[in-house]
DNA sequence: GTCTATACTTGGATAGAC
DNA sequence: GTCTATCCAAGTATAGAC
């Protein structure tokens, strides 16, 4: 079970190898990502992939889902105290931030680079499914006591948040310095901000009608 | 000038290659498109790729940028018409939809393929501006008249939307029988249907204050 | 100017040495 | 469990036939 001497465990050699694919899609672009090229940004044989994960396919899932995981993780537990609009935003942008997750790119490009294979497809909505529901309670939370969360299906809402951080996160990567993803997340940030006192005054001029 | 005896002219066999493209990317994905399979898919010589576009990269840029002008040539009119939130989620809604544009997988796919390359994305962003732009303007007619049209800087919120857009084909592709983005659509509707009022009311609050 | 045949490179995958 | 050597398929790209 523990380490042996002179080699490396199994899971280091994974984990290595999971580590070099997220880089090499982050620099590369998932299309240039091949065997070989993991195997030299990871200083390993290219041949480990196939031992340990068979396929490229199944590496590259394998990367999504540990990646996945570590910002799950991270980020579990603010999601879970989130109980206003703002506070969703704020998480949004450390999110994205490079700070709060390098991988994030490459995640992106992964789920993006198979959007028209159907092999793969299903199983990568159900690496990502957690997020739409995690995303689904802080709306409960932050729409709670206002007409919204009534009229607007929370799931169909967090779905649609979960897109758009997704498109978000692509385009934001076609250029260098992102301008525009800065300043909407600005904007969206205000308009969080507003939008607290703008549903109170709805709910006071309902009861007031 | 004409077309000769015997043998296509360039434009078509030009045209004939962008098709298929198109369809390897639709229905092999980015991942799984090359020369040779597109080849396949379109009857041709594999090197009539190169002769014509030079590279796969250039083909798939000169793809992306025809199958955006055809959509943009059948929506334009459509959009510059819309004056409403309600006109808006509809444009959308068939934007998606099959019949709308059977590239539009495609598009998308190509577009987060290269989303971590550093060559094509500046290239790719000036392709996809002139969509910010009629959102935009779409935007600034439908919130006219009303608080937000001030506070929220309609480029962003533009930009938010073709994020959005983006994200949902492409998580839309994952699975088959998409139920998902059908039920965030028709929650998009009815919300868009509820705004038109709450934005009103929102001004007759503020009017009697 | 258009397309075919072919050269050459890289990639995925395995068998077997260590 | 790791790495080398190697096979074969697939990829890009060009030289030259038509």
């Amino acid at each position: 079970m523990g380490a042996r001497k002179n080699s490396r465990t199994g899971q280091e050699t994974r984990d290595r190898i999971i580590d070099a694919a997220l880089e090499t899609v982050r620099s590369e672009g998932l299309v240039g990502t091949s065997a070989r090229v993991i195997a030299r940004t990871g200083g390993f044989n290219q041949a480990l992939v196939f031992y340990h994960f068979g396929s490229i396919e199944d590496l590259l899932l394998a990367a999504l889902e540990l990646a996945n995981e570590r910002r799950m993780t991270r980020f579990r537990e603010r999601l879970l105290a989130v109980d206003s609009l703002q506070g969703l935003v704020d998480v949004a942008v450390d999110l994205h931030s490079t700070d709060g997750d390098a991988d994030h790119p490459a995640l992106a490009a992964i789920v993006a680079g198979w959007s028209c294979n159907g092999d793969v497809g299903p199983r990568i909505l159900d690496i990502l499914r957690p997020w739409d529901e995690l995303v689904a309670d802080a709306l409960r939370r932050s729409l709670a006591g206002t007409p919204f969360g009534h009229l607007i299906p929370t799931e169909d809402l967090a779905h649609g948040i979960s897109a758009l951080f997704l498109g978000i996160e692509l385009l934001s990567r076609l250029d260098r310095d992102d301008k525009r993803t800065q300043s909407l997340f600005m904007s969206l940030s205000g308009s969080a901000s507003l939008a607290g006192p703008v549903l109170e005054s709805l709910v006071a001029s309902r009861s007031s009608e």
